[in-house]
DNA sequence: TGATGAATTCAACAAATGTTGAAAATTATC
DNA sequence: GATAATTTTCAACATTTGTTGAATTCATCA
């Protein structure tokens, strides 16, 4: 018989049909009766709740960034102490893909839906800027300091090329968009979170070599 | 005193307010009275034109995709033409990118809002996926066969995956978001079209390479 | 139990949306 | 220059939208 009161259900059954529906159709997609009745409430519900549909829209989109923060800044700190300091280009992608993939194995539905919710902000011009800077470019410049350690020598404008291209890489898979589906004609699915990372790691970090660690002039 | 017929310009002028609209907003986010407007036209107009609101999307979609991929097609045919059926991979990604950047070059408002739009639409996970398969998937397509020629020892799977990679980093450079701007405080423009190809197709070669000719077992 | 405050629903609002049919204006054809 | 066809506007429609205030249910606790 536990004494603590339980978060009332239905404003996160709210949170989550709007994460959902966020994730598939994107702000303007969305109708306040649609994520209404996805969860099972009246409509008015969500403005006792949780005031106006853009303020809704931002409750869900920082629910699970901090979480989705403390998890990376951990592993790079972890990767950080077990290194001396001096993590590898290896570790320092790591750290910042291997929690999203952690979040995913989970199965939690939530999860895969707020990360499509991400790719999505993420490729939306207007609005989205403000979003994902607010959200998550403190931690990304605390991934980037350490991009630049470990090249110190490397022009910092192909560092941030470089993260930008990572960045699309990976936003476009969470974005769960099934066209790689299609296209290989159902070789490769998107859902495979078991092994996607294993070739988005390597695929990224011979990008960072390639354009930070060799000279213009490197041949052809 | 030219005898040609001028083509209705208000058609054009439909098409071309849509077009910037629908890159800043999506197509939910966008009003035809907003296109209107934008446009100097009356909202019935929209209809007589161009039907309903996602066939005006459609024409917009495709207005531009056919003389895309036929850029993208004479340049991968050139490079096969020059190496004797054998282009170097920098050839085949290059054949993929630079028909965009010379799109870009001309300064044309029209392609600029285009491609925006074309970075949208790719990472938007329901009717996107339609839109983007009918009208480049068989262009796409050609380009793999070219990859898997090049490395006929690779895994397709890793194929696709790097291709995945790849279009990720492209659209969400081509979305022009101005993330990476205000994260690096203004030192590196999405904007910048003369260099970011220059970047990108280094980054991707190399991660192809790593991916698809070296065996998994290849070193830490 | 009864009273207080929070949570939830009901009903409805004004504004905006996509769409359409008929009228007016423009252009082409003879 | 009259007639037909095309293009454009006008005015309005039925829905849907986000939002709100009042009413109702529910939980807390003296």
């Amino acid at each position: 018989m536990p004494d603590y009161t339980p978060p009332a259900p239905k404003s996160e059954r709210i949170l989550n049909a709007a994460e959902e529906l966020f994730a598939l159709h994107g702000f303007d997609g969305v109708t306040l009766r649609g994520i209404a009745t996805a969860a099972g409430v009246d409509v008015a519900l969500l403005n006792y709740h949780f005031g106006v549909k853009k303020k809704l829209f931002e409750v869900v989109f920082m629910r699970r960034a901090e979480i989705l923060n403390e998890a990376r800044l951990n592993a790079l700190l972890e990767a950080e102490a077990s290194s001396g300091g001096r993590p590898s280009l290896e570790q320092i992608v790591s750290a910042f893909l291997r929690p999203i993939q952690r979040f995913q194995l989970t199965g939690d539905e939530g999860w895969r839906n707020y990360l499509a919710l991400v790719g999505w902000v993420n490729s939306s011009s207007v609005w989205g800027e403000e979003m994902m800077h607010k959200s998550f470019d403190p931690l990304v410049t605390r991934f980037i300091e350490a991009l630049k350690k470990n090249m110190p020598d490397a022009d910092p404008q192909r560092i941030y090329w470089a993260y930008q291209f990572f960045s699309g890489a990976l936003t476009l898979t969470l974005a769960q968009t099934g066209r790689i589906g299609r296209l290989s004609d159902g070789l490769c699915r998107e859902s495979d979170v078991e092994t996607v990372y294993d070739l988005m790691i390597p695929f990224v970090v011979a990008g960072f070599r390639k354009l930070c660690m060799e000279h213009p002039e490197g041949g052809a």
